[in-house]
DNA sequence: TCCCAGGCTTGGT
DNA sequence: ACCAAGCATGGG
């Protein structure tokens, strides 16, 4: 166990429902599963003493989790820098969204995860993952429960079209094929839009999810939406430079809010 | 029933 | 370079 209190910056509530990870399970208030590829860990939240407690040896988070929830980066200056500038929207977005962090998340499942997310809804992204990771993934059994990983592309390469027709996929099926069945090469980063099924948009999301760069802006009919409705058709993203994609997530976390009335 | 969903590909100008 | 359909299917 690996107890932290007064961690300033992190809701893990807040992270779970932004939409940048489809992997997050609540067990019941404040009890959390999070999955990143063969690893699980369940997290404990005591909101009133702002204490979590994380379900591992301090080795295993030291090593990967404490990277993971990206607890290494000081989130106070981006909140400065927001606060400093004249976008109330955007200010009531950070305050909404006070405990949001960007999820430093496996390279491989970004690609297929953001592959299935497009044309697509939260829930049914969710379960088509899931089934994902119950067919071809292995069983991890804790706390009385089973829950599968998220497969290697390395165990996907031999695997057929058909296979995928029962995952809810549509006509992303073809893609999720592609991206599993061919060369490691074909995938490095400076050639994913070349990926049939990778377009701008599930790039910016691979490369802002799963790999941490936090300059990408991805716009996604959430975020065209409230361009046009709180910026008139344009939002200048230069004022945060360096954080873009952090912006990003706190208004898509709070217009999203706004439009749904925390349903969801 | 209809519409939309954190878009991409293809085929028309 | 810039549209407009079509794409499969679940959820509201």
């Amino acid at each position: 166990m690996v107890v932290l209190n007064n961690l300033e910056h992190f809701d893990l509530k807040t992270i779970a429902d932004s939409g940048q990870c489809f992997r997050i399970f609540q067990v019941e208030d404040n009890i959390f599963d999070v999955l990143s590829m063969d690893r699980w860990i369940r997290v404990w939240h005591e909101p009133q003493k702002n204490i979590y407690v994380f379900g591992c040896e301090d080795e295993e988070f030291n090593l990967f989790w404490k990277y993971y929830f990206d607890l290494n980066t000081n989130y106070i200056s981006y909140h400065n820098a927001i606060q400093q500038s004249n976008d109330q929207f955007l200010k009531n977005a950070a305050d909404h969204g006070s405990g949001m962090r960007i999820l430093r998340q496996s390279y491989w499942e970004s690609i297929v995860s953001f592959i299935i997310s497009q044309n697509n809804n939260i829930p049914r992204i969710k379960k088509s993952i899931e089934r994902f990771c119950w067919k071809f993934g292995k069983p991890i059994t804790k706390y009385g429960i089973t829950r599968y990983s998220f497969p290697y592309k390395s165990d996907l390469t031999h695997i057929k079209l058909e296979d995928l027709s029962d995952l809810g996929l549509g006509y992303r099926d073809k893609y999720i094929y592609g991206v599993c069945v061919c060369a490691p090469v074909l995938l490095e980063p400076d050639k994913l839009l070349q990926v049939p099924g990778i377009g701008p948009k599930v790039e910016s999301c691979i490369r802002l999810f799963g790999l941490h760069e936090m300059d990408k802006y991805p716009i996604d009919t959430w975020i065209k939406k409230m361009i046009n409705e709180m910026y008139d058709g344009y939002f200048d993203t230069t004022p945060y430079s360096g954080f873009e994609g952090f912006v990003q997530q706190l208004q898509f976390y709070y217009y999203r809010h706004l439009k749904m009335k925390g349903g969801d």
